[in-house]
DNA sequence: GGAGTTACCTGGGTT
DNA sequence: AAACCCAGGTAACTC
């Protein structure tokens, strides 16, 4: 087993990373009051949801067959923390809409996530099923100063990191979009250091 | 097959009946405002509900079996044009009640129903499975002179409609009650006039 | 019994 | 105009 693999789990810490995956952005959903609400199900909008999180036949509810067609339990990694988050997803034949239901509102009051707020999905390049999720709050009370308020529906902040394409040697890249402008490593230590200067300001 | 069964499709608009059917009278409820109002649900009473409307146990919500017991669709003829209303029928364990829902709140906004109006339900004298629905306003400020007001509780209209029992000679019978009373047709040419006058003062 | 979960349903907006 | 979405509901079951 290769040292990468050995070492996936340990990626709670942003300051730890010791293992890099280049992410892509599926989709960001600013959130809903009923999304963050009592209902307990984050509506996945249609066009998303069929794109990136296909559901077979026998997992939709199938007309006449009330009761089954449960769904799946997806697994989605949260990027800055590596913490594992998982949620039931399946299809509402009533509604005809995709939605997140079980383990979604323990999301919401963990990072108290409230109506406004965004939260994307995102896949590893090169293994689409490993997912990932993101969030970030919108600009207002809670959030820095006004100047800010703008940016929170470009996404706020995106981070890629990926493992060197080479093998390892040179250390990982990572690249950092603020506000949907990329960000490059002003010098040549970034590649190295564990603690990017440049991630203070966002929107965390 | 008897003539009547043959052409039991054909019942479009009231000028172009072509079939008759003798209808009986289950009940009538005067609505309640929830019954018109944002709960989209029709409370029938139970003892009406009981010998007009059964439900199987199966079709009762079953402790323990989730998605099982939803109940019927039930379809109703509205006389007067032969459109066909489908409502959702079950039985709400929780208030001990039985209630129409999906497709009700169709009903009433088409119908403008309020609150002290009528519906009423009927089937097919000798076929007791084919069900008839029937609704009248409540005089009063959309209704006629007050002088009516109190008829509306007597079924304001009952249109009786069948075929001659001779086989046809002569055209169809057809019979008219107005707040309870047998209206008589005037003369002979009443029963073969597409478009008898005495419909004219009905609180359609 | 209460909070959480599932499975229903509908009005209003949009396409 | 009719179909489709989806935000916002309700009812009932589970644990």
């Amino acid at each position: 087993m290769k040292e990468e693999e050995e070492e996936e789990h340990d990626r709670n810490d942003i300051t730890g990373l010791s293992n890099y995956v280049e992410t892509e952005l599926m989709f960001e959903k600013v959130v809903t009051p009923s999304d963050v609400g009592k209902l307990n199900r984050l509506v996945i909008p249609k066009q998303h949801a069929e794109k990136h999180f296909p559901l077979q036949q026998q997992q939709r509810q199938q007309p006449g067959r009330v009761g089954e067609g449960k769904g799946v339990v997806l697994s989605f990694e949260e990027e800055r923390t590596g913490r594992l988050w998982r949620f039931r997803y399946s299809y509402w034949s009533s509604s005809q809409s995709y939605v997140m239901t079980k383990g979604w509102s323990r999301f919401v009051r963990e990072k108290r996530l409230r109506a406004g707020d965004a939260v994307s999905f995102a896949h590893a390049v090169g293994a689409r099923g490993r997912l990932f999720i993101r969030w970030a709050t919108r600009a207002g009370p809670r959030g820095p100063a006004a100047v800010l308020q703008r940016a929170s529906f470009v996404p706020a902040w995106e981070y890629y990191y990926r493992n060197h394409p080479t093998g390892g040697q040179g250390g990982p890249t990572k690249r950092l979009r603020l506000f949907g402008v990329n960000l490059e490593c002003p010098n040549s230590e970034c590649a190295d250091t564990d603690e990017p200067s440049y991630i203070i300001p966002l929107l965390l």
